[in-house]
DNA sequence: GTGAAAGCGCTAACAG
DNA sequence: CTGTTAGCGCTTTCAC
């Protein structure tokens, strides 16, 4: 057991017979040495397995060359595809990431968060749920850039929801909708304010009437609730905040023998793993995680390094068509049963009423 | 825009008529300094706004209190779920935690990976495809702990597998199966050895035969893929490497016509969200991921102030029985259909034969 | 119990 | 292009 501490910029620099700063230039922005000598450098250090100390250049530098990805569940799916592109990106770029999962805003996490801000040059945060307060407190101690939320003037990455529920309704009317139930999600998050705007614009656009209910938690559960309601009134379409909601109605209409697409067709929001796996396949529109969670880490780069806008993205989504949207029958016999009859109210999906 | 650049412990130390090291000992080891020089000091330093800067203490100290979590897909559900936990565990312990997320081997990612552990005390390795020489060099570097993964004496938390595997043979053989297939994962995979041997030994001590097929990569495709030569020597129950395997089963079997459970029971390992939302439910052991996270930052941080041991932990897993087992059926006729003739061999589900 | 002083390993002017 | 010289902010002996 040699007490072998790890070699440093002395250590190579005695050997190489330079100076240390010497050294240290040939590691933090070669050109600005000589090509024999950075040559004779880059021997001697990887003679001795010299690794530069990050640690101790963020000291001289002030600069840590890590990022905060804060995350409020590292376990939600869209969550870990934001995160994979952000991870890319930055790992790409030279930089390290430290992953905060805020979680509930427990006071040890509150902590971990402190810990973790007080160590990166900046952050992607993505926090769909988080107070706006927490978020701006956040902004407020390191360059950010949030994802998949838009806050103030704060630089973000979004994807185009407006252009996501104009090609809903575009397959949706072209599927003879012409009346379509949008299941709201939490009434506080961006992205359902956005959503509701888009239904309103693209109903317009393609005459398609639209008419909305809740909020539920964005949840499996929640959108089992959403289904009674749904069902109170039923519309022949249904848009739903995200894939989540989406599931849990197709579960619960399912349960209760109404068939999704013959009588229901069902869209969601996410394009979730599940959403492929479900029967029926889920039809969804796919925001671009992977490509936002790195774009994010670009853009906070730039930020950082004064090359920046600090501007907000929308990047396009994608329509996945899959099995839980069909044409709109006029002959609800067909569909094999008809148990569209529910509650004393006594009210009929529009399309079984005649 | 005051120049203010972030107070010191000698803006602190000032403020509260001390010497600078007087102030880095109430904040580094409380108690080691007078009740009410510590109050005057905490006082200055709130009021300035003071935050001890963890770099700076890094390079003094050498220990960054930060450990990275290097995983291979944190898009993988059980990744996610190990990462909360050690998260929570790391956060909770004053750690900061490093995401690496190594997927393919490319030469970037490889450059990401070594920049992080130069920065951290050590790691938490969630790899379970990883080549054996990968995670060897790795834990050459630092202290670390495997995770969901044995390989030699190295430190690690694993699920008790062959436990599992003998909850799962009690139960089919409660269900009165008399023959299973297994459907094994990469070849190399740690976690197929074990399922092998846990699956010989639990079928001798459950009376239940058993025979191998594949390997098959760990994925639905690869699932749908087994079916086929599942099928031509089909059983009444099948045991698949993971849930996603026994999901791509599933589908190709519920496909081909052919009943689950009620004329295949079909069962996989790991419990992913998926396996609660397919139809029928996927019954599965589902390992403590959480528990198992927070156990190997527990284990980490042991060895890294010297009170730990090296050891490995198995913890318990739980059996969750959804619908995707049934009762072995004598009268395959009451399954609604018989389609169970494959190919020209002309084999037969052995219930299915008389 | 507290202060003074010497680093940790690297970078960043500033001269040559 | 390269060497010299100061630090970065904190911890840590070693005295007092």
């Amino acid at each position: 057991m040699a007490g072998n501490r790890a070699p440093t910029i002395y250590d190579v620099a005695r050997r190489a017979g330079v100076a240390a700063s010497t050294v240290s230039r040939a590691f933090s922005r070669p050109g600005r040495v000589a090509a024999g000598t950075a040559d004779r450098i880059r021997a001697a250090a990887t003679e001795l397995g010299y690794r530069t100390n990050p640690v101790a250049r963020a000291t001289a530098t002030g600069r840590t060359s890590m990022i905060a990805l804060i995350v409020t569940d590292v376990t939600d799916p869209a969550t870990a595809e934001l995160l994979r592109g952000a991870q890319e990106a930055a790992g790409a770029a030279g930089f390290t990431t430290v992953v905060s999962d805020a979680q509930d805003d427990g006071v040890p996490q509150r902590e971990a968060l402190e810990r973790a801000l007080s160590t990166v040059d900046g952050a992607v945060v993505a926090a769909p749920h988080a107070p706006d307060t927490a978020l701006r407190s956040l902004v407020a101690q390191r360059p950010a850039v949030l994802l998949d939320r838009m806050l103030d003037g704060l630089p973000s990455v979004v994807p185009d929801i407006a252009d996501g529920m104009r090609r809903l309704m575009a397959h949706l009317a072209e599927l003879g909708h012409e009346m379509v139930t949008y299941v709201a999600g939490p009434a506080d998050a961006w992205a359902d304010g956005m959503r509701r705007r888009g239904l309103r614009q693209a109903g317009c656009e393609y005459g398609v009437q639209s008419r909305r209910i809740g909020p539920f938690p964005a949840t499996i559960a929640g959108g089992m609730t959403a289904a009674g309601e749904l069902l109170r009134r039923p519309t022949t379409a249904v848009i739903a905040y995200d894939d989540l909601i989406a599931i849990g109605l197709i579960r619960a209409l399912t349960a209760r023998g109404i068939l999704v697409p013959q009588e229901v067709s069902v869209v969601g929001f996410g394009n979730v793993a599940a959403s492929a796996l479900i029967t029926p396949g889920l039809t969804t529109v796919a925001s671009p995680l992977r490509a936002m969670g790195a774009l994010g880490v670009h853009n906070l780069l730039g930020l950082l390094d004064g090359s920046g806008s600090a501007a907000t993205d929308a990047l396009p989504v994608r329509l996945v068509v899959r099995g839980s949207t069909a044409h709109r029958r006029r002959n609800p016999a067909s569909a094999g049963r008809g148990s569209l009859i529910v509650s004393g109210a006594g009210s009929y999906l529009p399309v079984a009423t005649l």
